[in-house]
DNA sequence: ATGGTATAAAGGATCAACCATTAATATATC
DNA sequence: GATATATTAATGGTTGATCCTTTATACCAT
């Protein structure tokens, strides 16, 4: 194999010749990271960062474009306008998680067995450091739930289901294992939509025992409580899906689109 | 307080124009959720999709863009190329928690916290999963190392070393917790090419004791070695991270950026 | 005081080109 | 006939000029 001897010479990469508006980004991120640049500090304006990178304002654009959706910089319209450094927000990573589940690389499966091990994880680290203010919000969240599950609003408790999770992550003092759990609870929503919500008679009542179990900084019991209610939901989910991909394969097997995309 | 009374208004809410490229990546991103465009799929070119969406070139590349940085499509150039749909890969949520760390919003001790947490996770996991192929490229990982320290390559050691905990993720078959694993290392080699590597004697042994472990499939053993070498590893650190801050804070105490970044 | 109006600064969008790269095809050369 | 070599067309990359829209501010009129 010749073609396998070349590539294997080692020294030589393919490379990509890296477009202009990735050396702008790439420069504005640098001077973030070595702390020349800080949350709240502001960019030139366009026209001025043209002429300093020496491109067009469009190019200079896409560049600001890309740090924009990388979570960087926020652009303001007006007289005071202009590129403002922001603080970090999940958002990046919480969209990267969605559009991965969507392009299939997370499946409902991988979704539903994350959770449970995520969960563990933060019910043990929330028991040694939730504080009497956790409790109240969560207990408020509890409330609110049960408030909309008399309403008849399944929507919003799945919504208050997850920030519940969301809660308890950020309980945790750990933004890694905060994001993280937002991520999943991205994702899990983008499930639910696609199955729709339905009714979870038990749910209320495991939150009752579960908080008491906190209260009590019983981490097993903890566990054991919140193991038994995701439990019973991803069973649940987990079946209604496969029902609806049973009905769905039933309706148009080998659903596809067109490898030249007519459709757009 | 009339302002407050004012902003209290139930009912209202801020709006935010939606810009026309947020519009149109909306508008495919919810073709790739429905499943009409598919990893593989192209779609099609420039000046035809600026037309179809009654938009000019810049402003459809504008949406493309965007598309590209969440890593759902890629742009080729030439006479075959265009922007074709991408099997899901990492690497945003990746980048999302790496200028994350740049901004200050994930700090070491956050870092090292939560390595230490899902490692335990992990490994538990690969204890039950692990196949012999993932033992053998575990294995043929730490003699790479073993190889690199020989040769007094330290940067290779910091690679592989956490490409080690990167396989070890992956054997767990479950991508969220893969790629979270993978934002955390990456976080990792940002913060050590701050401080700089050093040598690790200590390495190459536990790795030794860990994979005696993880083939006898005794997760707890496996969990505690793993610990002990985290534990080590993680006060080297932080120690010199602590070190190489107050060294910083001596030479240009209160260091920042001007306000509005005359830098640039 | 409240509400218009003018002005300037900034981002948002458009248009019409031109450049650079790539693959395919035609053409010349041996 | 086989192999280089030049041509061509498709496509993304980049440019520069131009206009629109939004925002803050200053000023004025009621």
């Amino acid at each position: 194999m010749s073609a396998a001897a070349s590539a294997s010479i080692s020294g030589f990469r393919a490379i990509t010749p890296q477009r202009a508006f990735e050396e702008i980004a790439g420069q504005i991120r640098g001077l973030v990271a070595r702390g020349s640049l800080r949350p709240g500090d502001r960019l030139p304006p366009e026209r001025e960062l043209a002429v300093a990178f020496g491109v067009s304002r469009n190019t200079l654009r896409e560049a600001l474009r890309a740090l924009e959706l990388a979570g960087m910089i926020e652009s303001r319209k007006g007289a005071t306008g202009g590129a403002f450094v922001r603080e970090g927000t999940p958002q990046v990573v919480v969209g990267g998680m969605r559009d991965l589940y969507h392009l299939g690389a997370i499946t409902p499966e991988h979704l539903t067995e994350a959770r449970i091990w995520l969960s563990e994880l933060v019910v043990r680290v929330a028991c040694e450091r939730a504080t009497e203010e956790d409790f109240a919000v969560l207990q408020a969240n509890v409330q609110a739930m049960a408030d909309a599950d008399a309403a008849g609003n399944f929507d919003e408790r799945q919504r208050l289901n997850r920030e519940f999770h969301l809660i308890l992550a950020r309980t945790t003092r750990n933004p890694i294992i905060a994001i993280t759990m937002e991520g999943v609870m991205a994702v899990l929503g983008q499930f639910i939509a696609q199955i729709g919500p339905g009714p979870n008679p038990f749910t209320l009542p495991s939150r009752e025992r579960f908080l008491d179990c906190l209260r009590a900084r019983d981490a097993d019991a903890a566990v054991a409580e919140m193991a038994r209610f995701l439990d019973q939901m991803q069973q649940g989910y987990l079946a209604q899906w496969s029902r609806r991909a049973a009905v769905a394969e039933a309706a148009q097997p080998g659903v596809s689109a067109s490898r030249h995309c007519s459709s757009v």
